[in-house]
DNA sequence: AACGCTTTGTAATATATGTTACAAATTATC
DNA sequence: GATAATTTGTAACATATATTACAAAGCGTT
């Protein structure tokens, strides 16, 4: 077990030797759960860390209309809901399910502040991982702030290529590319190929070549 | 200074001799800086906690376009950059300007830690603003995930409406609420005006009554 | 090389929102 | 109470994207 957490971003740089010894001296337990089990509801206080040992959760959430959206997939080693143990509203944002059988490494918010008197790696990770979290929801934030494809479109290549290079690769496909502009994928297509009839870029699969940068960064707003 | 500083987040708590001490046994320094000038440059590297203790600054990035976009105002005794000191792109997202004469509490990033494992009240209001920075931002970005203006509309009265209370004020102008919702005046305007022909809702001016709330829940999604 | 599966390109149509403009209603200021 | 400033209601028109559908291209497997 102490092995697999050194791979989890809160005991990163801690060999499995060390994590036993400080973990030995607070309070911590493991849990484990069916496929499906429910892990915690939403608006519950939570008052644990949650590490996930083995397999992985899903978080999700019931709109005012009954239906469940699925928000994201945690595996292990990573944390649940990092951001939501502290705050003012320390309540889980969503219910979190068993994906399959699960063990979850659960410290109480109180051993999780001894541990980070304690040892300064694991304080430090732990800042990391919440400024990481704060960091990636901003960015998604600026990103969905421009309002149209074009505009998307433009700040994701831009902000892909260096300062010369006209090449990317973007390693995802049109699909995916597009639930991450918030967009339908024959939408994003469309885009794509005027772009490349008004000749500011070329389009070929994965491979995007900036033809005219000035006018792909005009695009923006 | 000791007293405005108790009034910050990260001080909550603490009375002014108290921060006094501990500070004292860290290294730190004010600054100050006249109106307009560059308090920190976007993608610099961000070394240091700063907490303003009098005046404001403002957060600005240039688009692609070489436009200005203003980000935010941030107002003593509030701290900048709370979630970039941290991470594993500790830089600043965006240009930081005076927007006033004002005054900075600045202390590295070596202290602050010192400081967290020295003082648990200042560790756990660290962890408290970071989280709700992250809490905020996730919040924000689920809103923004409905796409019509009805759906984030019925999201939003929903949202505020208890269980079963069907009156709700908003205390904000349309153009207010139009701005967090990322769309234009005119085009909230009409969707409310919809939605009240419709008898879904009753509307006259910051006074919303929810008519036929299953309808309402139907517009989500 | 043939097969199925995924990804991409493209089109027609429907819908939602933006843009611009103006007047009516409300609120603030003197 | 009169006047100015802000907020709200509404409309016509332009535009961007969603929806749905289908075919072509590419990729992996046997």
């Amino acid at each position: 077990m102490f092995t697999i957490l050194s791979q989890s971003p809160v005991f990163h740089g801690m060999e499995a030797g060390e994590i036993r010894e400080i973990l030995d001296k607070v309070n911590y337990r493991t849990k484990r759960y069916k496929k499906g089990k429910v892990i915690a509801l939403r608006k519950e206080v939570c008052n644990d860390l949650m590490v996930i040992i083995s397999g992985s959760v899903k978080g999700e959430m019931l709109d005012f209309s009954g239906k469940v959206i699925k928000i994201e997939d945690i595996e292990a080693p990573r944390v649940v809901a990092s951001a939501f143990l502290f705050g003012r509203h320390n309540l889980f944002p969503v219910d979190i399910i068993a994906n399959d059988e699960v063990e979850i490494l659960v410290i109480p918010k109180s051993s999780v502040i001894q541990l980070m008197q304690k040892s300064r790696t694991f304080l430090i990770n732990y800042l990391n991982v919440i400024s990481d979290r704060a960091q990636f929801l901003s960015n998604k934030l600026f990103f969905l702030s421009f309002r149209t494809i074009r505009g998307k479109l433009a700040q994701f290549i831009l902000s892909l290529s260096g300062k010369d290079n006209r090449q990317i690769r973007i390693p995802k496909t049109q699909k995916e590319l597009a639930e991450i502009f918030g967009v339908t994928r024959p939408a994003l297509a469309r885009v794509l190929g005027e772009m490349e009839k008004e000749r500011i870029i070329d389009v070929s699969r994965k491979q995007i070549t900036i033809l005219d940068r000035n006018r792909l960064s005009d695009l923006i707003r």
